[in-house]
RNA sequence: GGAGGGUUGGCUGAGCGGUUGAAAGCACCGGUCUUGAAAACCGGCAUGGGUUAAUAGCCCAUCCAGGGUUCGAAUCCCUGACCCUCCGCCA
């Protein structure tokens, strides 16, 4: 949520901002509710104010035992203009908090112009993509050479999007996990952190999913509104939700393995093929709460320790700024790392860092105690994958196939993979 | 599933329907004292909003949430959420 102030003072530099990401705000018809906001909360609370004093004087009255039916009569009909205005106004609320809420980040200054993903900007690559004397396949079909990998089997279960994973092939899809979770909690300072998969809908409202954004979650059926995350970044993100950090204790770094569940309404045709895009999938999520201050280097540390996942696996990316077009609702700033996929020959998204500023803290009023200021203020939060994990195995399928149709798993994992050095086909 | 109890400021914890936005303690901030620190003493210290040049005043709201009763609600009534205890069931 952008703080309100800038609808009253800074509308048309906020349209003119939100315009850059191709949002166009209502400006009239929010200066028109903000005009009779304004005059219609006067109006209310004067009215309370006499509401109050005269209450008030009938108070001092009675004490002294003084005949207060005059004073009742005097106040007959305040009642009922008071409750007539309370409800004006709480109207008027409602409906600028609707738009409020409608409303996306503020594009950074560093941010790109342009539309689509077609501008996104190159800011670096790391690695070589491989050069392979045969023609290397995708993970769909490296996967059916060396078994363990079953999109049929996940379809019958469930139905599309779906997959099952078995043998060496599953161990090595936790042993990423595994390996993800130990560097970032045991090299880069992120607390390992357990949470719930299913959250109300204040966490979702919290970090921005809802209400806009309903139709790309499961919500679960029963009394309660519940729904199932569609990253870690609800739950985590949401533990300081109506806190008060102390100074000392931020900057908070998080780290979580949790499945991820979306619906993928509105992307019915794309990547129909293997396990890209998924109703289900796992993801290790980095999130920070941090200074306002120091937002901009947290994202940076960040991407840089979703970076050395890639690097330490010897997964050649690169790393893309976001076009103020493409960057999410709730981000002021992104960056996507691409991972090279041989088999598709692209580089395909495998981490997504951003920072939030105070957009989702104000949302969640997380906020924080400094020592110079009497009030405590917003945090920022900033978070990234660290990395999608389903991604990553196709990566490594893909990028260490070899002619023979087996796959050679990387070093890194080595620790996690009972002596399996090679995924061969018959043998997984 | 059954039966009880509870939810008050950063924390602990008082609060008779009428100057209670809320006692007290802790924590925190400032000051006195001290070579310095601690202790002691003095003072300050909720959040959100409106108005405003103002982080000054003034005003409004907020004691889990939403309704209701009343001139007036932290206090009474109803509904809901969450927490705790006991019984039952259960990985």
């Amino acid at each position: 949520m952008l703080d309100p102030r800038l609808f009253r003072g800074e509308l048309d530099n906020t349209a003119a901002q939100l315009a850059r990401r191709g949002f166009e705000l209502d400006v009239e018809a929010i200066a028109r509710l903000e005009t009779e906001r304004k005059a219609v909360q006067v109006r209310t609370q004067e009215l309370q104010s006499e509401r109050n004093q005269r209450s008030k004087a009938i108070g001092q009255a009675k004490a002294k035992g003084e005949d207060v039916q005059p004073l009742l009569d005097a106040v007959a009909d305040l009642g009922d203009k008071l409750k007539q205005a309370e409800e004006q106004l709480s109207a008027l609320q409602d409906e600028l908090g609707a738009i409020l809420m409608g409303v996306p980040n503020i594009p950074d200054e560093s941010v790109p112009d342009g539309k689509s993903e077609e501008d996104n900007v190159e800011v670096r690559r790391w690695g070589e993509p491989a050069v392979f004397d045969f023609e290397p396949l995708d993970h769909v079909d490296i996967g059916q050479r060396l078994g363990g990998l079953d999109f049929d089997a996940a379809s019958k279960l469930t139905g599309s999007r779906f997959a099952v994973m078995s043998g060496p092939l599953a161990r090595l899809h936790r042993a990423l996990i595994q390996f993800m979770l130990d560097l970032h909690t045991t090299e880069h300072g992120y607390r390992e952190t357990y949470v719930p998969y299913i959250v109300n809908s204040d966490s979702l409202r919290g970090t921005g999913q809802l209400p806009k954004f309903e139709e790309d979650l499961f919500a679960l059926q029963g009394e309660h509104d519940y729904y199932l995350i569609p990253t870690a970044e609800v739950p985590v993100t949401n533990l300081v939700r109506e806190e008060i950090v102390e100074a000392a204790q931020l900057p908070l770094r998080f780290a979580a393995h949790t499945p991820c569940f979306r619906s993928e309404a509105g992307s019915y045709g794309r990547d129909t093929r293997g396990m890209i895009r998924q109703h289900q999938f796992e993801k290790v999520e980095l999130v920070q709460i941090v200074h306002p201050e120091h937002s901009f280097e947290a994202l940076e540390a960040l991407t840089g320790h979703a970076e050395v996942v890639l690097q330490r696996l010897g997964l050649p990316y690169r790393l893309m700024n976001l076009c103020a077009g493409d960057i999410g609702f709730s981000a002021c700033k992104t960056y996507d790392l691409e991972v090279w996929l041989p088999g598709q020959g692209k580089y395909r998204e495998i981490s997504s860092c951003s920072n939030f500023r105070d957009f989702q803290a104000r949302r969640m009023q997380a906020r924080w105690r400094s020592p110079e200021m009497k009030k405590p203020e917003l945090v920022h939060t900033v978070n990234g994958s660290g990395l999608a994990v389903g991604r990553t195995l196709v990566a490594i399928l893909e990028n260490y196939q070899q002619a023979d149709g087996s796959v050679i798993i990387p070093d890194a994992l080595h620790p996690y993979m009972a002596g399996i050095r090679v995924l061969r086909p018959g043998e997984v």
